[in-house]
DNA sequence: CCAATAATTCGTTATATGGCGAAATATAAC
DNA sequence: GTTATATTTCGCCATATAACGAATTATTGG
């Protein structure tokens, strides 16, 4: 019960909704994540754990850098079609439509600059 | 993205749930939610002021009782597919089913019998 | 080894949420 | 019309959550 609410308390959550749908175009830097939210990358990182917990993402180190994409094996085989409809129901409104602009930008850019433009 | 964000926030909740997940069986009093939740009657009434909020459940008085029933029409056609989800994902839960079990000696007790002992 | 960098953890603060009881509202019963 | 009953609204309190900046950790580059 517990896993099962962790995971819609994890989906009620603008931000979060937002990295989530970032991520559905591949695997993202956090501090590509945090040029496309803008807030703190303290905030950007709690909100990725609170993600993580909830097994929707998973990460993987590279260096220094940590790269987040959308789980492969979610806790219940019904969380792949509740995702699937989250994006099927958002990806129509104005804030994220206007992060997927923002997304192209940020990594035609390149992590280099936007790491130096963040910090 | 209010609309659907406030659909999540409103499942996010356990409580919530299960009022919905008891719901599924038809519609039900007020007095008989607040006695399978075993929450004070207001408690209980914001609860279902957010889930009417959200569209998701209707409401329809009849003398002195409210009965309350999931919506027909949901803000969004996936809003359906959303709950039945739900469903699916928490029904084999140990709080669901003994909510069941519950609910079903409320339904045999009688409204009257249920008010007398609540209030 | 030391400095710089990317990310996380920790401590704090402001706001949101969930719970209750008391008061208000609306309807039924007398 | 007054009283009883079912529900909601309001005000309060405790806890949870989201935000930040500072400190910490881990890794790269000099």
């Amino acid at each position: 019960m517990q896993d099962r609410l962790d995971v819609l308390k994890a989906l009620a959550d603008e931000t979060r909704l937002r990295a989530l749908c970032a991520l559905r175009g591949g695997e993202l830097c956090v501090c590509q994540l945090i040029a496309l939210l803008e807030l703190a990358p303290s905030t950007v990182s709690k909100h990725l754990s609170i993600l993580r917990a909830a097994r929707l993402v998973e990460s993987r180190k590279d260096g220094r850098w940590m790269y987040y994409r959308l789980s492969r094996e979610f806790r219940t085989p019904s969380t792949r079609k509740l995702l699937a409809l989250m994006f099927e129901d958002f990806e129509g409104t104005a804030r994220i439509v206007e992060d997927q602009k923002h997304l192209k930008a940020i990594c035609k850019e390149g992590m280099e600059s936007v790491c130096r433009r963040i910090f």
